[in-house]
DNA sequence: GTTTATGCAAAGGCTTTGCATTTCA
DNA sequence: TGAAATGCAAAGCCTTTGCATAAAC
């Protein structure tokens, strides 16, 4: 089964990053990240905390952020800010790139591929001299539903 | 001189704008305009608040707040959030499209162009319907600088 | 046995909000 | 004159921090 052999692939990346950097391989840390790669999409951390609360699993919001900044360290979850204030999370391990479309009026965001981004990502480190980790490309505007409703009226 | 046939445009702009909107045009917000039209580069809320200050322009928090949403509103300015948690801004008008490079170990922020995310944004709104206002792309990596540490060490 | 992580609650920092006062139209 | 904006301070929200307790190594 697919998502199986990524929980299992991912729980090694995890497990070989916290030994090397001399981190703890504690339950709670496993437990985040099994529950953070059971879903698909976005999430807050009050949404991982209340899910982890419902299967009996209870972490403190403290170590849920302190575990989420290791998966980032380790590129095992992305980071968003779209536009409230608080961040939003998604795995990335083995996940397709994609992007954000986010529309202004009613904040639904959708996600798009556009593999030339990558040719943006290489001059930046050919021209630049920078060394690319990840990026973020969100492009804001109006879905087209919206588009549909300002129309009907 | 450019620089004020520029404020001049911007400041018709958010006249034009406050107008049909029915906003009403207090002192206020053309100083903070004009604030935020006579720097380059990004700032925050706080190193605005502090620039008036000085020039003996006092404006609350709450009105630059309030002013700068209706300047995002006309797209005047662009806000960003880059690592922490205050918002950056930027004016936009007239101001060449850029993107972002971020150094995850130092925070520096560099600027970049790349046309080609033109045809990206095209695509965006052709194949899914979208009506682009505005992108944002951060590339997230070690800035040269910082690989030169590294490699010190 | 040490040292590090967890959990709780309190503190922090940025932003928004409520309300009295002022000001634009 | 009436509605909206300003300013101040307080409240809010997300996130970080300090410290006692628990657990990994």
């Amino acid at each position: 089964m697919v998502v199986a052999e990524q929980q299992a692939n991912v729980q090694r990346i995890f497990s070989e990053y916290l030994e090397s950097n001399g981190h703890r391989k504690t339950p709670e840390r496993f437990s985040i990240l099994t529950e953070v790669y059971a879903h698909e999409g976005h999430f807050d951390i009050e949404r991982l905390y209340g899910r982890m609360k419902q299967k009996k699993y209870r972490v403190s919001r403290a170590t849920l952020y302190n575990t989420m900044g290791l998966l980032l360290d380790c590129d095992l979850v992305r980071r968003h800010r779209f536009n409230g204030s608080q961040a939003q999370f998604e795995k990335s391990h083995a996940y397709r790139q994609h992007d954000h479309l986010i529309c202004t009026e009613c904040g639904a965001v959708q996600e798009f591929c556009d593999p030339r981004i990558q040719t943006i990502r290489n001059t930046a480190s050919e021209v630049m001299g920078f060394e690319v980790r990840y990026h973020t490309l969100q492009i804001h505007g109006t879905c087209s539903s919206c588009q549909a409703k300002r129309k009907r009226s």
